[in-house]
RNA sequence: CGGGGAGUGGCGCAGUCUGGUAGCGCACGCGGUUUGGGACCGCGGGGUCGCAGGUUCAAAUCCUGUCUCCCCGACCA
């Protein structure tokens, strides 16, 4: 992508609307939009930076042989009646809506009830389970207060996954594998190291769920951590959780964390609720065990910047990051537009995502750019480099730059590529 | 939903107390000088001050209502 070419132009103010660190450097950095308070719009460096985190979420979803597909959005009255939550005094935060023959609708919250409800159509037999299904999707909840820039808001996009299985046992297994596939996504991510798998408070199942809590000061959840044992848990459960657990309070550390993740064993509650069953091995008729597994993927994006931008502007990992290259042409001089439009293409067309910076504007400008937008190497392109046939390179995590050739260069790249 | 703060060109702000129809920086356009950490000079375009109503000869400024945004709290299967 030619800086030319994008839309989007960085801010060297901050809106004053916004006090979330995320939020402000997101929308001066132009990575999103605020169209009203908790509803961003992902512009294309921020899109770019969504779609990187959800395919690193589908493979991995994937590799544990989830099918991916999407749901919509409205959604049905009576599907949600069915288990009573249709009552905004069960679900306080339902935007509803209704049809032009006042049919009432509900805009997608979570899709718990629905892919129940779908399933009816195709699962019949033993033979049909387990099943595992996942989707990306815009979720819509009605926050009495948005806060926190994109870690909370009315509209967000979310990776909700769900899973039937004819057995307690397989069920249990499943949650599981997920809990281990989940891990390798925080890690994937570069927050793996600051997240925890923590007990919260469970449904009418079981004693527990499972939250992924990641440390963030930016982050609204306490949660305790047994550092030694590796236990974390949620404040909300942290009594019931010494006793149940065999912990003592006292080698507990109190943390702020952000949800960044969080799975349900629901039993059979919804598959009863619902009247979903399926034939047994016996001929018998049986209740589904269902799983509901989550990862905030807006979300993800924000305490990943909450995390990792520093005071001159975004920090991307390189598996995130829109792009992998800050490439800063420096002069307008016929050798150095030539040498960096030569290297833009060609290690563009090898593969690498490349941003140039091919405006005509001055070096600080484009060093500050590439400090506020956060692209893991900026490369520079002048008459000095030139001059000694090199090229300039400089991490964004680190303040030194190198003078390296070519091949080095690359060989950095590839570095970066597989970290 | 309770409490607090704030809405003035695209962005950040001053002006409001002590009414006299709007100013600065950035950004933008033109010309010139510049070119390794957000350059400088000159010229120029752009706002009726969130919205509605009221007081007044006169309202960004005073009064009433309302909408929106931010923060704290409550809430967050």
């Amino acid at each position: 992508m030619r800086a030319s070419n994008l839309f989007t132009k960085t801010s060297k103010t901050a809106p004053a609307d916004e006090v979330a660190k995320n939020a402000q450097l997101l929308i001066r950095a132009g990575y999103v939009y605020k169209e009203m308070a908790g509803a961003y719009a992902y512009l294309p460096l921020g899109l770019r930076v969504i779609e990187k985190i959800k395919e690193i979420v589908r493979q991995e979803m994937n590799a544990i042989h989830s099918n991916e597909l999407v749901m919509t959005s409205l959604q049905r009255k009576e599907i949600w009646e069915k288990t009573g939550r249709w009552d905004d005094k069960v679900v306080d935060i339902w935007f509803k809506t209704q049809l032009a023959d006042k049919t009432e609708v509900g805009l997608g919250w979570s899709h718990e009830e629905p892919i129940v409800e779908m399933l009816h159509q195709y699962i019949h037999s033993y033979k049909d389970l387990p099943v595992s299904l996942y989707q990306f999707q815009t979720k819509m909840r009605n926050e009495k207060r948005a806060k926190s820039g994109v870690m909370r808001g009315r509209e967000f996009i979310m990776k909700d996954m769900y899973s039937f299985h004819a057995t307690k046992e397989d069920l249990d297994h499943y949650y599981d594998q997920t809990i281990e596939a989940y891990k390798r996504v925080y890690d994937r991510l570069g927050i793996g190291q600051d997240t925890y798998v923590t007990f919260a408070s469970g449904g009418a199942f079981t004693k527990f769920s499972h939250e992924f809590q990641t440390i963030c000061d930016a982050g609204e959840d306490v949660i305790y951590l047994h550092r030694g044992q590796n236990i974390a848990v949620n404040e909300e459960v942290v009594d019931d959780a010494v006793k149940e657990l065999g912990i003592k309070r006292e080698e507990l550390e109190k943390v702020k964390t952000v949800e960044t993740g969080n799975i349900f064993n629901f039993g059979t509650q919804k598959t009863d609720e619902m009247g979903l069953y399926f034939t047994d091995q016996d001929g018998k008729q049986a209740s589904l065990w269902i799983g509901s597994y989550g990862i905030g993927i807006s979300r993800a994006m924000g305490v990943i910047v909450e995390k990792m931008a520093d005071d001159r502007g975004l920090v991307w990992p390189a598996n995130i990051a829109p792009y992998t290259v800050y490439l800063a042409r420096l002069g307008v001089e016929d050798n150095v537009v030539q040498a960096a439009d030569k290297l833009y293409d060609e290690l563009t067309a090898a593969g690498v995502e490349v941003y140039y910076d091919d405006r005509d504007e001055r070096p600080g400008t484009k060093f500050a750019d590439a400090d506020l937008l956060g692209f893991p190497l900026r490369v520079v392109v002048s008459a000095k480099t030139e001059e000694q046939g090199k090229f300039e390179v400089k991490l964004r995590t680190e303040s030194e730059s190198a003078l390296v050739d070519r091949a080095e260069l690359e060989s950095q790249l590839k570095q970066l590529a597989n970290s």
